[in-house]
DNA sequence: AACGTATTTAAGTGACTGCTTAAATATACG
DNA sequence: CGTATATTTAAGCAGTCACTTAAATACGTT
């Protein structure tokens, strides 16, 4: 890869030991990144933040609300429910969908961070 | 938009309490959405772990404990300070990076989630 | 069966990502 | 000053993303 930098005043043990370290959250790094990537849309965060807040939603109902047509809708929900983020349940014509309770570990402490208007990273 | 669907079992009154619901935090969504896309990437997420670890660290450290170039890491960290997830500290000719205080509220309750190993979103 | 509603699937497209390599900038040191 | 180290910046490019429109699927009603 690298030539130069790499190792001059580096702390040898401490990478060494970092590395290790990271091999060993590798699999939990490496999903967790997937469900940040998909929560990480303003859509799709909506959509999360309202299945949560109202227990479930048709693809229709979040059309109208979010402003979005119904295809754009129905694709981000089902990257969601690929994910295990989110499942559904059909009744009669319309399918309705929820929070995964499996993915609320994941998914409470992101969405308290909403109401807690918290939201303050920067400046 | 659309001219089908929309409006026939609609809970009306629902969709415009959530559509006013959604109003009121869309600035905290908007902002959570850009700080959990830049975390929901792999070598990101790696890379504010590893930071919250250790406390600070140079691109070049990172490079060597991640196995990647000099430059994919200095292009990732410019993203995370952009956002202020990340700020930087200049000794020398090395620059040490360490996470922003002020973006503890938001990657506190993500860091904590691989530690605990248990994300566990899906099967 | 035929039509209307609810949803998904598919194909196309412009914008954005994340990497690569090469060059630029900045600091330290002989 | 010239060279080595540390980092950033820039340009290029393949791959992915999120939307669009159109078509397909599925259920319900008459």
């Amino acid at each position: 890869m690298t030539k130069s930098c790499i190792r001059v005043y580096a702390d040898v043990e401490q990478i060494s030991q970092c590395k290790q370290d990271i091999e060993k959250v590798d699999a939990a790094i490496s999903k967790l990144a997937k469900a940040l990537d998909l929560a990480g849309n303003e859509v799709r965060l909506k959509m999360l933040f309202l299945l949560d807040k109202e227990s479930k939603m048709c693809p229709c109902d979040l059309s109208d609300i979010l402003g979005m047509t119904v295809p754009a809708i129905s694709q981000h929900l089902k990257k969601l429910k690929d994910a295990g983020l989110v499942e559904s349940n059909k009744v009669g014509q319309t399918i309705f969908y929820s929070i995964a309770k499996s993915s609320n570990l994941i998914l409470n402490p992101i969405l308290k961070l909403i109401e807690n208007e918290k939201v303050t990273t920067h400046e």
